[in-house]
DNA sequence: CGGTCTGTTGAAAACGATCAATACGTGTGG
DNA sequence: CCACACGTATTGATCGTTTTCAACAGACCG
């Protein structure tokens, strides 16, 4: 089923990115027309919270956080995204969010309007963009029970059990953290103290260690799989 | 630009139905061919958690949950959904969530791969799920909000808002809840005494009172706003 | 009348938040 | 090269909210 193709040479598209999915050459060079490659360096805005919504992104490199901001202070940080990760395939008006990327990134950008028009002479890649749709519906149910059902150890796990699935790299060896902790307890909805002590008491156990700050090795996996997973 | 129209008079489509919304009578007839009514008691699944998802509801009358169950025995309440709101729009296998009817309830059950089929056919009625879509998500990220960063009393508040909305019937002179504590506590990730006690404690502050433990009268709607809204 | 389920209240415990101080790491300018 | 500043990470002490455990009240039903 996993048809093999040619990406053209100029293109930087990654065939693991789900929107591409078994896209021909031909179909794949039509997407890459529409695609613009940009580069932010650390802790900038891809989109702003309540911005026209007119664009679609692709990571390509980095790592970026969709964050929501209220006006007294407070954040949520809805999901952190990677390469391959798609974001802003929702039809709204504007961006119910703000995306930060979290170290130097680049990324491709759709204009939306010129990807939804494709995508109605593409089958596949309309069936790559539904998919994709459910996807992050899906992803974010799983998050709605973390955040209501989750005690404090048990989200950081489930945390690290997502970073070792989807960050580029990370390996139960080595985990290379590119959040800050404030990101980490914004994310889990948890204060940086309380992500630091639950990290700390998981060290503890001898669960896992960090080399440094931003380095997590799992020593334990069955542990964390057994705390992140609550089944 | 709301174009009247009549639907067929066998059906008992709401018009406030945004599936319906701006289609054609001879749109609308296909459509209706296409759902089937059913009837459930209280406590009764609509669809179960993991059953293969082939099905899309549409709740005519009543009230039903969507919920999250683990097998630790927690649960999350997703969303609670009223007269007019969509279930299963997403193209999955599986359904990732179970819909219990929380009173005896009416709903149209349209099969997944004709609804989608017609789509095809009816722009309007394309638009109107790709709207439903960007809806659910859109609430479920407000929804993430609440869950990661609003204290009890806040997502109180915010629920009762919630409800003022969208449940059919509501007024800030009544609110006739049609779940239990413990619904409302897996709703907003609580537990069923701190919901009473946070709305034990907005009674004895004057901002609403509660004839019977099921309906609430909001007095001082102000504070309601200032308290739920956190802007 | 007894049983069950939901709602309510109380007391105590636990978890996570808050406040405060300190350590560490990096980059800058002297 | 060192001194310093700044931001992040860490740790400690304390506070407060929410949870937990327990008992009881009320409604509904057999």
């Amino acid at each position: 089923m996993d048809r093999e193709f040619e990406a053209p040479a100029q293109s930087a598209f990654d065939r693991l990115c789900p929107l591409y999915r078994n896209l021909p050459a031909n179909e794949l060079a039509r997407l890459s027309a529409l695609a613009r490659l940009q580069r932010v360096a650390e802790q900038q805005y891809l989109c702003r919270q309540d911005s026209p919504h007119d664009r679609v992104f692709n990571l390509v490199t980095g790592a970026a956080a969709v964050e929501r901001l209220s006006s007294s202070g407070r954040r949520q940080i809805l999901a952190f995204v990677f390469p391959g990760d798609i974001i802003g395939l929702a039809n709204a008006d504007r961006f119910g969010y703000g995306v930060k990327s979290l170290m130097p990134t680049t990324f491709h950008e759709f204009p939306q309007r010129g990807l939804f028009a494709l995508s109605e002479e593409l089958p596949g890649l309309k069936s790559n963009i539904r998919q994709l749709q459910s996807l992050v519906l899906a992803l974010t149910f799983d998050q709605l029970y973390l955040l209501g059902q989750k005690k404090a150890q048990e989200k950081i796990c489930t945390f690290l059990l997502q970073l070792l699935e989807r960050l580029p790299g990370a390996s139960r060896d080595c985990i290379d953290l590119p959040m800050t902790r404030l990101d980490i307890a914004d994310y889990l909805g948890l204060t940086p103290e309380t992500v630091i002590r639950t990290l700390a008491r998981l060290r503890a156990s001898g669960i896992l260690s960090m080399p440094s700050p931003q380095s997590v090795c799992i020593h334990d996996m069955q542990q964390v799989r057994s705390l992140g997973d609550v089944h």
